[in-house]
DNA sequence: GTTATATTTTTACATTGTAAAGATAAGGCG
DNA sequence: CGCCTTATCTTTACAATGTAAAAATATAAC
C-alpha cells in the first residue's frame, strides 16, 4: 500500500526546503516577521502547503530548533577536539568559546533552541539533541571537577554561557563594556569557580 | 490650553489599568495569548481605546517591562539590606537569592525584561531602571572585587543567575537535577570565581 | 451655555495560523 | 496501457490579531 520513497511527489523535497527556508528566514529577517507564511513563499508553494508535513508552526519551528542543536553539539565537539593534546580546564574553555560563537553567529535558532514562548515544540528530536548537548558539557566538566560533581557544575557553567550569550543578544549589557576581553575573563570566572569551590 | 491634570476623562484611570491589565494577563495565560485586546477586553474597554495611550502594543509591553525592572530593583535591594550586618559576600549571595526568587514568581515579565524579539520598545524608563539594577550589582561586586574589577565580576555573576533563571523558565534542565541545592551550589560557584579570579 | 479638545467606540483593512474542500500528480495493479 | 487509490499541493474560508481612520462622546475652558 504505502510507499516508503524517501522524495515527495510534486515539489521534490518540500519538507527539507521549507525547514532550510525557515532558517534562511531566520538568518534574514527580524524574528517577528517570520511567520508559516513567509516560509511558504520562500519556499515557492502557498501558504497551505506545510500543512502535510507539520501539522503546526510550531512543530516546524521545533525540528529547526532540533537540528540546531544538533550544529550546536557539532560545533562543540569541534572546538574541543581541535589542537590534541590539552588540559581539561583548556578544553571547557575552547568549549565555551564555541558556545558564545554559536549562539552570536544564530541568534535567532539560538533563541529559538531555548524558546520562552513556546512557540516551537518539544518533539522527542529536540529533547534528544538537548540532552546531548548537556552530556557534551557534563563530560568536559567532571574531567576537572570528577563525576561526583560534574551535574551541578555543568549547570554553573551552561547558566553563565547562556546567560551572557541571552544578555548580549538582547542588549541587556552595559555599554561601557569592552566584549570579548569581559567574555574571556567570565569564561575564566565560570572555570576558577568549579575548581575552587 | 491644555490642562495637567492627572486623571484621565472617562474611564479614570484608563493609561494605569491597561498596565495593570497588562501584568494580570501575563501571570495568568500563557505569554502567546496575551494580546493588545486581551488586554483591552480585561481593562473593560473597546480593542481600539488603548492607542491614546500606547501608540503600539510593543510601547505598552514597554513600559510592563520598565516597571518590572524597577519591583526587581526593589527586591534586590530589599534582600542586600534585609539581616543588618554582613559579609560583602553574605550581601551578594542575598541579592543572588532573590534574583531568581524574583524570575521565578513573574516568569513572563522577567523573560519580557529581557525579550529577544523586540516585542517591547526600548523606553528611556526601560533602559534607565535595568542601568540602575546592573549598578547595583555592580555595587554589591565592588565590595568583594574591588572597583577596578567590578564591572568584568558583575558580567560574570548577572550572566550565571540570568542563564540559571531562563534555562529554568524554559525547561532546559537536564531533569535529574534537585533544583534547590544546585541554586545554592551555583551562587556559592559564582561568587568563588570572583574572589578567586 | 457654547466651543474646543481629550478620550473612547465603530468601522475598516491587511496579515496571520489553521481547517476543509477541491485539484493534481504519482504509484499500484489489472 | 488504463484505472483507481493515495499522497501532495492549491483554493477557499474563517476567526483572531495589530493598527489606522472616522464617528461619537464626555470633559474642560471660556
Amino acid at each position: 500500500m504505502l510507499s516508503a520513497t524517501p522524495k515527495p511527489y510534486h515539489h521534490g523535497h518540500l519538507r527539507e526546503q521549507l525547514l532550510l527556508a525557515g532558517e534562511q528566514a531566520l538568518a534574514e529577517i527580524p524574528m517577528a516577521q517570520v511567520s508559516l507564511r513567509e516560509i511558504a513563499r520562500r519556499a515557492g508553494v502557498s501558504h497551505a502547503a506545510p500543512k502535510h508535513h507539520f501539522a503546526t508552526m510550531a512543530d516546524l519551528l521545533g525540528e529547526i530548533a532540533a537540528r540546531g542543536f544538533q550544529k550546536f553539539v557539532t560545533s562543540l565537539t569541534a572546538a574541543a577536539d581541535g589542537s590534541s593534546p590539552q588540559t581539561p580546564q583548556a578544553r571547557l574553555l575552547a568549549m565555551g568559546r564555541a558556545y558564545l560563537r554559536f549562539a552570536e553567529r544564530n541568534p535567532a535558532v539560538y533563541s529559538l533552541m531555548f524558546d520562552q514562548r513556546n512557540s516551537c515544540t518539544m518533539t522527542p528530536a529536540l529533547v534528544q539533541s538537548a540532552l546531548e548537548a548537556w552530556a557534551q558539557i557534563e563530560t568536559a566538566v567532571a574531567a576537572i571537577t570528577g563525576a561526583m560533581r560534574a551535574p551541578v557544575g555543568a549547570m554553573h557553567v551552561w547558566s553563565s554561557v547562556h546567560g551572557l550569550s541571552m544578555l548580549k543578544s538582547a542588549n541587556r549589557l552595559p555599554p561601557h563594556l569592552t566584549l570579548y576581553a569581559a567574555e574571556e575573563n567570565t569564561l575564566r570566572m565560570v572555570i576558577a569557580g568549579l575548581v575552587e569551590s
